[in-house]
DNA sequence: TGATTTTTATACCGTCTCGCATAATATAAA
DNA sequence: TTTATATTATGCGAGACGGTATAAAAATCA
């Protein structure tokens, strides 16, 4: 029940001397094996006490630190976006050619749709196709993500044309959207079990069709 | 707790005067009803008093009939794969420009994904995105599907080639795997809530890029 | 009519579920 | 030391859960 602190890195930052007894967990390395689990299970097949279990936390200090399982939920949700848009900011601040670009985020998306030993998925994917969905704040937060993605790969198609990579005819919505549903795609067939190597090899061919075979002289 | 009969279609074939006394329900009405309900909050959020009340059969007969819960989620998307992929091989037995084919397809996949008033989605996709996806047999039965839909859409875009409508250097597979991950987008978005008029511009911005835009005589 | 068969209906069992009430524990402040 | 505070730990309680045992009901067969 006790939470297995980090080798060394004794939470250096402001230790403010809180007043009573203190915490026998960290707050965000809890948040973070809470969402592991609801990965692993999603919202409604994971307890409260399977929570407890995977955070080290007895369900009341969950209660207190975090709220109930639905609040635990949103939280996670807000930390997997946390967590794993920063990699993709990575890729889209690098100033690559398209392809490339592209091939990196796929690349980044497949080391979180495949942490470790399990293939996991994507957890907006998770979120929609579950009972969640029904949640107007669940619903408006994967609407949230829905479009920043598309926006995110708006961006890029828009600076390949505005770098001649692209045609200036291109259609940015449409290859903004196939691109995301290849994302979706990748997704859903890591969490099915689909060995990288294939999965990479259909981002690969996605890339091909949106851009054009390879280099073209 | 009765089933609504349908008025005037009196289960007119073979009344072969079973020995007990008579079932107050249709089996197959049944299985469609709780794969409705299936479909709406997906395995673990829906429970057996649920599927009592939605089929109008006691939890018993429901036991008797189809089994554990398991077995009844298990049948529940072999009908669905049932229903709805005869609606899809009308689309691939037609003789049709690729184009117009896959046009025709995604309407399909769209009435499929938008039944009556509530947006539902993919079945195959709730369940890939559920912890039912642990179970060796369900996770054999998606991968199975996932297969058959590439398998069709090959088939499309071979035929399309040897038609002459698409390039003989077309990459078959790329193609189909964009194809269906179309498809899969759309059923996020779809239960997602996002309005079928969208999805359909979706649907031809795809179809543009797999096909070349519109027809260039 | 009475016996047999098949299904429905009710009720129950043991387990799990979520959330919280209460008590014990560990720290800082006085 | 004592007091105040913040957390942990135990465990309770009402209800939901999946599954089943048992009894009542409705049909056919003899």
């Amino acid at each position: 029940m006790v939470q297995k602190k980090k080798a060394g890195a004794e939470a250096p930052v402001a230790a403010p001397k809180r007043r009573g007894r203190p915490r026998a967990y960290e707050p965000d390395v809890a948040l973070g094996q809470a969402l592991a689990l609801f990965r692993k299970t999603g919202f409604a097949a994971t307890s409260l006490d399977d929570l407890s279990a995977a955070t080290g936390m007895n369900r009341p200090s969950l209660y207190g630190a975090f709220g109930d399982k639905r609040e635990l939920y949103i939280r996670s949700y807000q930390r997997y976006r946390e967590d794993y848009s920063g990699a993709a900011v990575e890729v889209f601040k690098a100033d690559l050619p398209i392809r490339e670009r592209l091939r990196r985020f796929y690349d980044v998306a497949l080391d979180v749709y495949l942490p470790g030993d399990a293939p996991r998925g994507c957890f907006t994917v998770m979120t929609v196709a579950s009972d969640a969905i029904a949640d107007p704040e669940i619903r408006a937060m994967v609407l949230e993500g829905f479009s920043d993605l598309d926006k995110a790969l708006g961006w890029c198609f828009r600076t390949a044309v505005a770098k001649g990579e692209l045609p200036a005819s291109a259609d940015i919505a449409a290859l903004s959207s196939v691109a995301s549903a290849t994302l979706y795609s990748l997704a859903l067939r890591a969490r099915a079990g689909i060995p990288r190597k294939q999965l990479e090899t259909i981002a690969k061919g996605a890339i091909d069709l949106l851009c054009g075979p390879a280099k073209a002289p």
